[in-house]
DNA sequence: TTGTTATTAATAGTAAAACTATCAAGATTG
DNA sequence: CAATCTTGATAGTTTTACTATTAATAACAA
């Protein structure tokens, strides 16, 4: 992806964490090797303790900004949605073509991730590896109600309704435009693991990109008749 | 569901256990106690000690059918799509027409799941329950592909291959069968979790079914041109 | 009926995870 | 230069996720 801005700053709702890690070096630390520990043994072994000893930083130190190893998974997935955000609507503003803005718009949240170099800390490429493999466990609890209630999930909610705004303009009589997207969107990190582990079940694979299962999907389904 | 056997005996992957829950009584309180419970408490706070403490019964016994309880989760999702193998394969037996037969086969696997009395040590309305909230789980690990090699997903493969042949029948021409169907299985749970926590990205509720979406979009997609 | 075996319960114990609290050193800022 | 903020070091607690051992009981076979 070619630089649109020399420097982006996202933004996540302030609730998610104690101190917020874009405002010293240290935060920043957590956040870019975090991305890469959770890449590298997963999300369930992952353990503030681990991550300092990588940063060379104390445990309780982590724990000043972030209350626990999820809600810093929530971080990053609502850093992931809100710089897609920004990649959604700088790559679809000023296309007038309905169709042509609509598929635009889906193969921006469908085609394969690339580091941004403009965000110096965060490399995309691995966050995406992250977001495939553990965004479902943000969602996938108890407290998802009350989480909710305060907003951590806004971002993504924001870019799956941009995109239900685009389906509304191409066709306005389509009644599942809602589902049709948040399952595009969700299904394209699905799809995106299948590939990579559970090879049988998908048609996706070096030579198909799910961006052309669904870029196919989107033309059937909202075809006038 | 009406009855279809007066007895019906799902068989789940020997590797999945330590000991087969069904050959014993204290078995199948396991298994019927621990979808309660994780149902009432989430699967992350559920352990093998409050599940003891349950059903009166000591935690080490527990561990002797189960090697810990992301295996007995695996267990419950295989015994589940099992079960929902056995619903499908009686659902659309003898039917010829291969459209309404694909179009039974979304049905089936998208429907509302009310308790089957034949088997009375699963409730399968709460096992649904905890399918839809945590069957990614049992997927979204680092162990994944060694699971697979074990043969711990081959039941849920088998689910959506069958349906998946249906497609071909329908037309033979379409690229993502296995794409499309693994989407519907996946993202009905998906969309069920939704209509429940993140109303606003879905256009399921009470009156339109994750079933309306998908058997809608199942016409658009395989529609001749 | 008695002896053998299998099953479960009870108890104890370990290592790691998931924190919390305190205090001191160092850096930053006003 | 003093005050404050940030971080690191250390220590401690509770819970989880187990493992091991032994005793009690139930099942079953000779």
């Amino acid at each position: 992806m070619q630089n649109l801005l020399s420097n982006i700053r996202i933004q996540v709702n302030s609730k998610i964490y104690v101190k917020d890690p874009e405002t010293s070096t240290l935060g920043k630390k957590i956040v870019q090797f975090s991305i890469l520990l959770i890449d590298e043994i997963g999300f369930d072994s992952f353990t503030f303790k681990k991550l300092g000893e990588l940063i060379g930083s104390n445990e309780s130190s982590i724990y000043r900004y972030f209350e626990n190893k999820h809600k810093l998974l929530i971080y990053l997935s609502s850093w992931y949605w809100a710089w897609m955000e920004y990649k959604l609507v700088f790559a679809t503003s000023n296309m007038e073509n309905p169709t042509e803005k609509l598929k635009k718009a889906i193969q921006v949240v469908t085609q394969i991730v690339v580091d941004d170099e403009t965000t110096a800390h965060v490399n995309e490429s691995v966050l995406n590896k992250i977001i495939i493999l553990e965004f479902t466990k943000t969602l996938h609890t108890k407290e998802v109600d009350s989480e909710n209630k305060e907003g951590f999930f806004l971002i993504y909610k924001s870019v799956i309704n941009r995109i239900v705004e685009m389906v509304n303009e191409v066709n306005p009589n389509y009644k599942f435009a809602k589902s049709l997207i948040s399952s595009i969107v969700e299904g394209n990190l699905h799809q995106n693991f299948l590939r990579e582990h559970l090879k049988t079940i998908t048609n996706c694979n070096d030579k198909i990109a799910p961006s052309d299962f669904y870029i196919d999907l989107i033309e059937r389904v909202l075809e006038k008749k």
